[in-house]
DNA sequence: ACTTAGATTTCGCCG
DNA sequence: CGGCGAAGTCTAAGT
């Protein structure tokens, strides 16, 4: 990895134009090509000025860096002129370990199918990935009373995942023997207008807290954690 | 700005859990808070493998960097154990300046707005954002005939835009003096799903390039065009 | 190869 | 502050 701390002026023209008044930031320089222009407070924080993703083409000579980029029959072009140089080091990273992530909506879809129990008291899981013609279901249970119960799960339940349950829904209820189904929406944070869409369609909410779920799922292990 | 590379593990608690094993990593601390960690060539090229978004708490700390931060109820934590620093640094980078775009959906419309025959022949604007109950239409035209057509404009026309446009037209169509009304999706690029979806719904399509837009602008330039 | 859906999406506008 | 839509979204999975 390079990193360049310059003052220095950015165009960019692609899919966009923009430019970058003259200003000290700092470039970097991934090995596998990728390139980004970073300054110090600008409005988004975690995002560049400028980049481009690989493939790239770098050339750094006399004061402009030029990053080009084959972008279907046209060209994405970056130049950077380069006013004046402060620190321009490389550093040799070797091959990083990749990011293990834990908490995203499949595991939060194999909690549930784990114990559905936390959708709603007596829920048993028929099945995980129900499939319907518009696209699975994330969970198809039965209640306490045996009436079927489809459940759709989300990390954030947005006024889609309603629609999306409603289509679900209707498939699911064009079969006889499924015409009382019921729908729930599950998710570990329920936007209000979801929840009011939800209601008028008589569908079902449910928030889930992840480390209940999980505090659940190793009940020896909860003693020691944290 | 401040840059150290190091040979790290990394762990971080928040919305989700992730984890890092031992590798040379590039730790970024911008003026503002931000905090950022970064692989030379991990999966995601332009992404940071973990990152804070500020308000944050920096620790520096023997060996154990943590970034804390209060979200809600609970708090987000990154905790970098160092075990080798290769290089610390810090830059001040002052003020930056603005980036200046140019070429976003806004621009589109504006442009077509400008001249909506770019839309269809013979095309005129009676009003950009026209109001319905289900939101705004980009815009509202007269064709040739003084027919009513309204126009959505995206960048990239999807099966979305389409059923988006739908919604609008039923809705103008429920003014009798507008039952009449033709939809058209105007993009830089159509995907396929999207003609054919229109199609079957009798929208039509129309891909508008924004060279061509632009270089229309002057009149006196369309003497000599296309 | 193309399409669909998730993401710690982020980010901006507008109420 | 919350909801909604755009983004140079990106990325990964399934078909």
């Amino acid at each position: 990895m390079r990193l360049i701390v310059a003052r220095c002026e950015v165009s960019y023209t692609g899919r966009l134009t923009t430019r970058l008044a003259e200003s000290v930031r700092l470039l970097m320089i991934k090995e596998d090509g990728t390139f980004m222009v970073w300054s110090d407070s600008g409005g988004q924080s975690v995002k560049p000025l400028n980049w481009m993703t690989p493939p790239t083409v770098v050339e750094l000579t006399d004061g402009l860096v030029v990053v080009r980029k084959r972008a279907g029959r046209s060209e994405d072009r970056l130049e950077i002129r380069l006013l004046e140089v402060l620190s321009d080091v490389t550093h040799d990273m070797g091959e990083a370990a990749g990011l293990e992530k834990d908490g995203v909506e499949r595991d939060l879809q194999l909690l549930l199918a784990d114990d559905p129990t936390h959708v709603e008291a007596g829920l048993r899981l028929v099945k995980r990935e129900w499939p319907t013609d518009v696209g699975p279901v994330d969970l198809m249970c039965r209640a306490e009373d045996d009436g079927w119960v489809a459940v759709e799960i989300k990390r954030v339940g947005t006024i889609d995942a309603v629609e999306q349950l409603s289509r679900y829904l209707d498939c699911i209820r064009a079969d006889p023997s499924r015409a009382g189904c019921r729908g729930i929406l599950a998710a570990q944070q329920l936007k209000p207008q979801a929840v009011a869409l939800a209601e008028q369609r008589g569908i079902g909410t449910a928030c889930v807290d992840l480390a209940v779920l999980r505090g659940e799922r190793e009940p020896e292990l909860t003693l020691f954690a944290v």
